[in-house]
DNA sequence: TTTAGACTTGACTGATTTAGGTCAAATGTA
DNA sequence: TACATTTGACCTAAATCAGTCAAGTCTAAA
């Protein structure tokens, strides 16, 4: 799941047209038709309204924002799925030991 | 293990100071050293003269050079290993479907 | 079958950030 | 003291961000 699909599947949930979320998050349609397709990305105050209008928890969508994010990165290379393991060992490491 | 970690690693191994490793990739020395501390990123191109000069895997070298990318992005991030099973999740997704 | 409305797409933009360094001074160390 | 390394300040070109707008496409319904 992207931050574009959730996003898509909230407003359908919602019964609410691309042109009205746009207008609640100050944005035009196209863009935010964009933003469903994972071609551009929000501004991660637009989150907040987000979880606000549709009543969703904060902390999923920031997961969905940096991990779609983190997918675009990785997505065309061949050595992705490892560096998604260098990553995650580092994290791991670094809080086993404290360090910050 | 981060890539900066590696080179000092590599290079240490081969009894070699900054200086030379920085003027065999034609950077300065200045330099050299910020990489291995994580404060900069090599070039690309970079990693297949090291992997040359060392004689190591140019695979290794890339996953570390992306994975110390991510890490570098994730790392301040509340749910940054959330973010990291998101793209996971979707590298298999579209893996398992064939999706390019 | 036309047409209205929902959505997608392509071209473009200006501001900000990042990449990829340099150099000199400060620090660590044998 | 000499040499290796780290750090801070600075720099420029290139890339990315966060959008707009108009044209094109898709799909129901009249």
């Amino acid at each position: 799941m992207t931050l574009g699909q959730k996003i898509k599947e909230l407003r359908e949930q919602a019964g609410m047209f691309q042109r009205e979320l746009a207008s609640q998050l100050e944005i035009g349609d196209g863009f935010l038709s964009k933003v469903e397709n994972n071609q551009k990305t929000l501004k991660r105050e637009h989150l907040i309204k987000i979880s606000e209008l549709f009543n969703c928890s904060i902390s999923e969508l920031e997961a969905l924002w940096i991990g779609t994010k983190l997918y675009e990165i990785i997505k065309d290379e061949q050595e992705g799925l490892n560096a998604l393991k260098v990553a995650e060992q580092e994290i791991i490491y670094r809080k086993k030991y404290d360090i910050l």
